[in-house]
DNA sequence: CACAAAACCGATTGACGATCGGTTTTGTCG
DNA sequence: CGACAAAACCGATCGTCAATCGGTTTTGTG
């Protein structure tokens, strides 16, 4: 999933914000360089066509909805990028491991509480 | 760093061989499609200039080698997708939240060796 | 039903990887 | 040292895809 500077800030857009449709993006998301509101309605569509967003008519618009969080779609990009250049499963551990020498410790342990959660949903029958 | 088919099949290549020129490599990645040397050749030279793979003349050709091991690289790729996305640092163990819900219960045991690990060569100074 | 608003379509541009043909360099060997 | 082959280097083309926008078609709604 390859996304381009534009789709990246509407994603990030509408991690912060519940709902829009193109013209209050557009207008929210004015910076400098300046753009058409069809732009805006392209990459709306170009995001929605790649399951990013939701979207619903209300009236005559469109209004748009992140269609995942962004940690879920995070570790979705991760998981990509692993499949990607391995083989085997454990790769995604070996750059863990990469990655943790970079931790600083207070990360660490909040590595390791996530990792305690998750035994513990397991165990709870979730 | 955003990398094509045949760009990643060379590094793939690399991670199982040492060194190569570039008419090895041609003739041991040869799969169904037809390539030329010369496409092999522009390939490591882009995978050169991106600092990917170290080369040093001996004769007439180049003989290429990985920069990096497989786990640093794959490091490198999960921490820059990271930062394409997020503003603050802890966004990255949100995602490992994610993905930790969907690793077995050895994987999550490895990771925890993983950071054991980290913490021992801390203290030793390393 | 008319009209404005928004969706939709299609064209263009700019990156960039893949692919090669052709030209220039450059070792090496007689 | 000079010819020749091998490899590097250059530049062109093609395909894909995001960004951008103009123009046309739909479509609610007063």
């Amino acid at each position: 999933m390859q996304l381009g500077n534009l789709e990246k800030s509407v994603l990030q857009y509408f991690w912060d914000t519940d709902e829009a449709d193109a013209k209050r993006v557009h207008r929210e998301l004015a910076d400098d360089t300046v753009r058409t509101l069809n732009t805006i309605q392209s990459t709306l569509d170009r995001l929605y066509k790649k399951k990013l967003l939701f979207r619903n008519k209300s009236g005559h618009a469109f209004i748009y909805r992140a269609a995942m969080g962004k940690d879920t779609f995070l570790a979705r990009l991760v998981r990509e990028v692993a499949a990607d250049y391995t083989d085997n499963e454990d790769t995604l551990l070996a750059a863990f491991s990469s990655l943790s020498a970079e931790m600083t410790e207070t990360q660490l342990q909040a590595l390791e509480s996530l990792i305690d959660q998750r035994r513990a949903s397991d165990k709870s029958g979730k």
